[in-house]
DNA sequence: AAAACACATGAATAACTGTTCATATGTTCA
DNA sequence: TGAACATATGAACAGTTATTCATGTGTTTT
C-alpha cells in the first residue's frame, strides 16, 4: 500500500458518516427488507386499519401481522390508535411513502 | 366478519401492487440493510473504488467485501469497470443516494 | 360475572444470512 | 515461466429472523 493509498483512504473514511449511523441506517432499511412488512405499509397507505383487516388483506394470520406490526412500531413507522377493542394502525410520516415509490422505480427500470 | 369488512378488504386488496412485485420490492430494500453493505455503498457516493481499497476504508476482509459486492452487483445497485487486475465498483445509478438520504432523514429525526 | 372478541407476546422451530477460512481464477511483472 | 498480486467463490459455522402455536391481557356484550 503506498503513501496515496493510505490518504485516500483516510480522507473517504473521514467524510462518511459516524458508524452508529450507518448502523441505525442498516436497521432502518432492514425492516422494509420484508415482504409481510413491505405488504403491511403497502395496504396502510390506502387507509388506517386494524389488525385483523390487515390480517384479511394479506391472508395471513393475525400473530404473525401483530408481530411485524411491533417491529414497524419499534422503528417508528407506524402509529397506533386505540379505539375500544380494536388498535387502528397508521404510517408514521410520509417519508415512508416516497422511500417505497423510489425502491419501486429503481426496479421497475 | 360482516359483508361493509369483506367489500373494503377486497378494495384495498385490489389497489395494491402484484405480489411479485412487492416481492421484489423486500428483496431490493434487503440489500440496504445490511450495515457493511450500506457502508460499502456510501464509500461508493465519493468516488469509485477498487475492492482493496474498499476493505481498507471499512477495515474489513476483503472475501467479506467481494462477497457483499457480489449481492450489490446482484440486484443492480453496482457496476464493475476491471481495469487489469483491479475491479473498480461504482453505483450504479442516483436513485440509490436519494434512497439513502431520505432513509438517513427519517432516522435523524 | 361470564363469554366473546381483538390484540399482544413468549417459546420453539425452520430457514436464511454474514463472516471466515481456504482456495481458485486471472492479471502483471521480473 | 514463475512469483506476486487482486479478486472471486465454495463450504462451514454462528447468529439472526419470520412464522406458528399456545396463551395472556384487556375490552365489550349479554
Amino acid at each position: 500500500m503506498h503513501k496515496d493509498h493510505e490518504k485516500t483512504v483516510n480522507e473517504l473514511r473521514d467524510k462518511m458518516p459516524d458508524l452508529d449511523t450507518l448502523f441505525d441506517l442498516a436497521d432502518f432499511f432492514k425492516v422494509f427488507g420484508d415482504s409481510t412488512r413491505i405488504r403491511i405499509m403497502c395496504a396502510l397507505f390506502q387507509s388506517e386499519l386494524n389488525v385483523c383487516c390487515i390480517a384479511d388483506i394479506l391472508n395471513m394470520e393475525q400473530s404473525t401481522i401483530s408481530h411485524q406490526l411491533r417491529i414497524l412500531r419499534q422503528e417508528n413507522l407506524v402509529k397506533v390508535r386505540r379505539v375500544g377493542k380494536q388498535s387502528y394502525y397508521s404510517l408514521e410520516d410520509e417519508h415512508i411513502q416516497k422511500i417505497f415509490e423510489m425502491g419501486l422505480e429503481h426496479i421497475l427500470e
